[in-house]
DNA sequence: TCTGGGGTCCTAGGACCC
DNA sequence: TCTGGGGTCCTAGGACCC
C-alpha cells in the first residue's frame, strides 16, 4: 500500500502490486469549494465555506484551509461563522456545481464506459478492460488525477483496490489531493484498525449498536459471532457488514441506474402555521417535482409527502394512484389531500414532495390514451414547459403564485414561492 | 451549534388473494 | 366451523449516504 502526494512515479510505477486491483474510486476533493476557488481564484489559501447562508443553512462543502478550524460538512452555517468568522461563506450554485460534474464524468468515461456515478463528486470505475490500452491501473489513476487537474483545475483523490469498498476507503485515506493503493494482500491489515464507522451503512445509530455489544474496530466486527452482530443491527445489516469487514464485496460496477423518486422539500426560516402558506408551498414544490418528471420522461404512481414540525418531527403519508402521473396539478391535489388529512398541526418547519415508484412515461401515456381528465392539464403543463424552455422558468407561473403587486410588475424572483416552478392552475406569463 | 436537500434501502404490519 | 401459510402490495418510519 502506498501513499502519494506528487510522487506517483516512484511508489506506484508499472512495476506496483496492483495485481487484481482494477477497481477505482475518485473522489473530488472539498468539491462544490474547490469550483468556488476555480472561479474566484483570490480565494485560494483561503477558508471557503460553501453553505446555506440563511438563518437555518448548513454546510455542504468547506476547504481545506476551513477545516482546519473544525468546520465540517452539514454542519449549521451558525456553527461554522463561531468556529471559523474569517471563512469566506458562499451560497451553493447547484448549476455550476452539475456543469463540473459532468466535466469530471466525461473525463471518467474517456478512460473507460465502466463508470458508476455515486453523487455530483464521486464515481467507481472498473479498469479491468482498460489495462491494456492504458496500463496498470496505479497508472491509469496518476494519468487521471493529472488530466482532471490540469484540464478542470480541480482537485481530486483516488483509491485503487479490489472492491468497491476498499477503493473508496482509499480515496478517502488519500485526501486531499492524493493517491491509495491497497493490494489483495494488504486489505485486512489495512482494515481491521478502522472504527467500526467506517463501514458502508454504519452511521450513528450503529455504531452506537455495536459500541454497545462491545464492537468497537472493523477487525472486531470480522471476527465477532454471527448471532451478536444480528443481535445488534438486525439480520441483513449483520450479514453485509460481515462481508464488508472480512475484506469482502462482490458488487460490481454498475452503469446507467435508473432514478427511483423525485422530489423537492424546502425549510422555512421560520416555522409556519399559516395552512393557506403551506398550500402555497406545496403548489410550488410540486410544480417543480412535475416538470423534472416531464423533462425526464418520466411518470410515478406514489405521492408521498413530508412534513417535518417545530420540534424536528418528522412525518411522511403517501398515496398510491392507479395511474402514474407526470402532472403537476395531479401530484398537488394528492399531497394536498395527504396534507389536509393530517388535520390541525403544530408549527411547520418543512415541507416535503416526492413522487416514487418511477417508470418510464407508458403509464401517463396510456392515460392520455384513455382520455381521461388529467389530459387538459397535462398539455398545459407541456405548453409551460416549452415556454419555459425558451422564456426560463420565471416568465411562467400558476397566477395563484403571484403576489397582488406582481400581478402588475415583474414577479419578484428573490420572494420564497416566486423562485419554485410553475403550476399550471391558470397560469400566466410576464 | 441546532440541525439542508437530494436521494436509497430496510423493516414491519396490515390488507388481500390464493 | 375454524383456520394455515405464502406472496404481493401498500403505508409509515427510520437509518444512512453525499
Amino acid at each position: 500500500m502506498g501513499r502519494e502526494r506528487g510522487r506517483e512515479e516512484r511508489d506506484f510505477g508499472p512495476g506496483g502490486d496492483d495485481t487484481d486491483c482494477s477497481i477505482l474510486h475518485v473522489d473530488m476533493d472539498a468539491f462544490f469549494a474547490s469550483v468556488e476557488v476555480r472561479r474566484h481564484p483570490e480565494l485560494r489559501g483561503k477558508p471557503v465555506v460553501v453553505g446555506g447562508t440563511g438563518g437555518r443553512g448548513v454546510v455542504s462543502s468547506a476547504s481545506y484551509e476551513a477545516r482546519a478550524f473544525g468546520v465540517r460538512s452539514a454542519m449549521p452555517t451558525s456553527r461554522a461563522r463561531a468556529l471559523c468568522p474569517q471563512a469566506i461563506f458562499i451560497p451553493p450554485d447547484s448549476g455550476a456545481y452539475g456543469e463540473a460534474s459532468r466535466a469530471v464524468m466525461a473525463i471518467l468515461r474517456d478512460v473507460t464506459p465502466l463508470v458508476e456515478q455515486l453523487s455530483v463528486d464521486e464515481a467507481f470505475l472498473d479498469v479491468a478492460g482498460a489495462r491494456r490500452l492504458l496500463g496498470p491501473p496505479a497508472q491509469i489513476a496518476i494519468d487521471l488525477r493529472a488530466r482532471i487537474a490540469r484540464e478542470l483545475q480541480l482537485p481530486c483523490s483516488v483509491g485503487i483496490a479490489p472492491t468497491k469498498f476498499l477503493a473508496k476507503l482509499g480515496s478517502a485515506r488519500a485526501k486531499p489531493d492524493g493517491l491509495l493503493l491497497i493490494p489483495r494482500a494488504r486489505v485486512l491489515e489495512f482494515l481491521h484498525p478502522l472504527p467500526v464507522s467506517t463501514l458502508w451503512g454504519v452511521g450513528e445509530r450503529s455504531a452506537e449498536q455495536l459500541h454497545r455489544v462491545g464492537l468497537r474496530t472493523v477487525g472486531d466486527v470480522a471476527q465477532a459471532p454471527m448471532g451478536l452482530l444480528r443481535s445488534a443491527v438486525g439480520d441483513a445489516a449483520a450479514t453485509h457488514l460481515h462481508e464488508l469487514a472480512s475484506g469482502r464485496d462482490p458488487r460490481p460496477v454498475t452503469t446507467g441506474r435508473e432514478e427511483k423518486s423525485v422530489g423537492s422539500e424546502t425549510t422555512y426560516d421560520i416555522d409556519v402555521s399559516d395552512h393557506e402558506r403551506i398550500k402555497q408551498t406545496m403548489l410550488a414544490l410540486s410544480g417543480q417535482v412535475g416538470a423534472r418528471l416531464r423533462a425526464a420522461g418520466q411518470s410515478g404512481r406514489t405521492i408521498a409527502i413530508k412534513v417535518r414540525f417545530a420540534d424536528f418531527k418528522t412525518i411522511n403519508r403517501s398515496r398510491t394512484l392507479p395511474v402514474a402521473t407526470d402532472v403537476s396539478q395531479e401530484i398537488f391535489q394528492t399531497a394536498w389531500t395527504l396534507f389536509r388529512a393530517l388535520g390541525p398541526t403544530d408549527r411547520i418547519r418543512l415541507i416535503g414532495v416526492r413522487v416514487e415508484g418511477l417508470a418510464g412515461a407508458e403509464g401517463a401515456a396510456r392515460q392520455l390514451a384513455l382520455g381521461e381528465p388529467e389530459r387538459g392539464w397535462r398539455e398545459a403543463e407541456r405548453a409551460i414547459d416549452a415556454a419555459a424552455s425558451r422564456f426560463g422558468r420565471a416568465a411562467v407561473k400558476p397566477a395563484s403564485l403571484l403576489k397582488a403587486g406582481d400581478r402588475r410588475r415583474q414577479p419578484d424572483k428573490r420572494a420564497e414561492p416566486d423562485r419554485l416552478d410553475p403550476l399550471s392552475d391558470g397560469f400566466t406569463a410576464s
